[in-house]
DNA sequence: GGTCGGATCAGGGTGATCCCCGGTTGTCGG
DNA sequence: CCGACAACCGGGGATCACCCTGATCCGACC
């Protein structure tokens, strides 16, 4: 089964020097191109690709205007980010845009076209530097998702933290347990007292660093 | 160069497959196998090799475990988990402990191979299936990088909420940006109106939902 | 029966937060 | 020049957050 290819690349040459190298492989079909966002995000409308290979930086937006964009509408459509820059803002930005995979433009034409099959198969595909900042940022997500310190909680002190760190105040916290707000009090102070914790700032602070909302 | 592999499974037939696979690949030199998390942890640490192949369902708290107390000590340990779950939850979970890739143990030979040479390589590897498990987590951390509330705000406004939403005091705030209290407590009146809000408990959700901090 | 912890509530106090009103200065464009 | 706006500062007051002491009730445990 072919691939049906979609290139975004503000870069003429570049941009025929890909359709060339892919033109020589059976597995994929380059269905079109464009050069800037505007065109892209119209002609992949029409033509509905299996996957985009779009370059990050572009006049218009980028490359993920493209992504933005598009994936509104077609949200089945996949995308190979490709860029010179290794930056690991760029690489986040269009993960999180939605991109299946990033490459930078030093790849060779065989590792190319390895890494579009692969994407279009459904796998991820980071040039090897930049696979360590995806998972790192990823990582970075969840410190450390056991907490030998909540232990020393109370079940109905957990319940009142989880309140708090929600952003409710005493009083709402007090309706919602059907409690009064001095037992609020007294188990916020005693939860404040336990974690080390100064304010109620820092508690909210501490509750969703260990994603406890 | 060769890439010194450490073996975790409980499964001693599984693990004679994978030594035997890669005993005849000079690429790799298994420096050791173990069946059970504190063994591996220990032997991890003795040999410290450059990847670690680690099961993820083991009995004394799976390759979790493993790997947490791993990088506490050999943060450079690169690790490839392996299971027979294709579960979102386990590649997230491995995935966000610190593993670099994962992959199903319906992998072939020829396939856990290159997936080993790719990670230690320092790139991300993972069988198509999940691949789509992990970047779906990751851009789901993120729903709108866009925020047209911010325009309503003034340059100074933004600087003193992102103040606020750290969880510093107005008065806290009033010093880092050499201003009085008073002026702080106006610019959060007027970041509250624009926003819609009426706390800074309910400021600082808002803004860390939307990653400002 | 006594003791202990968890959960509940109250009074009283200090500081922080938030809003209302007012004001000054400076800049920019009509 | 004048209006609009950003940034700055103040008084006063209502409410909230946090702490302290002290209290009652209940169930578990020895």
């Amino acid at each position: 089964m072919t691939v049906r290819v979609f290139l975004v690349d503000d870069h003429e040459l570049f941009l025929s020097g890909v359709r060339g190298e892919l033109a020589d492989r059976d597995r994929f079909d380059v269905a079109g191109w464009a050069t800037d966002v505007d065109d892209a995000v119209a002609a992949i409308r029409r033509l509905v690709p299996d996957i985009v290979l779009v370059d990050v930086h572009m006049p218009g937006g980028g490359g993920l205007s493209v992504i933005r964009n598009v994936t509104e509408t077609h949200p089945d459509i996949r995308f190979l980010a490709l860029s010179v820059s290794d930056a690991p803002e760029d690489v986040i930005a269009m993960i999180r845009a939605g991109a299946r995979g990033y490459v930078t433009k030093t790849i060779a034409g065989d590792e190319l076209a390895d890494a579009l099959a692969r994407t279009a198969d459904g796998d991820a595909v980071f040039s090897p530097r930049l696979a360590g900042f995806v998972l790192d940022a990823f990582a970075g997500t969840l410190p450390q998702p056991d907490d030998p310190e909540l232990d020393q909680l109370t079940p109905r002190e957990r319940e009142v933290l989880r309140q708090i760190a929600r952003g409710h105040t005493y009083k709402q916290v007090a309706r919602r347990l059907s409690i009064s707000v001095k037992t609020v009090e007294t188990h916020v102070s005693a939860v404040l007292r336990k974690l080390q914790l100064s304010s109620r700032h820092e508690l909210a602070r501490w509750a969703t660093d260990r994603r406890i909302v």
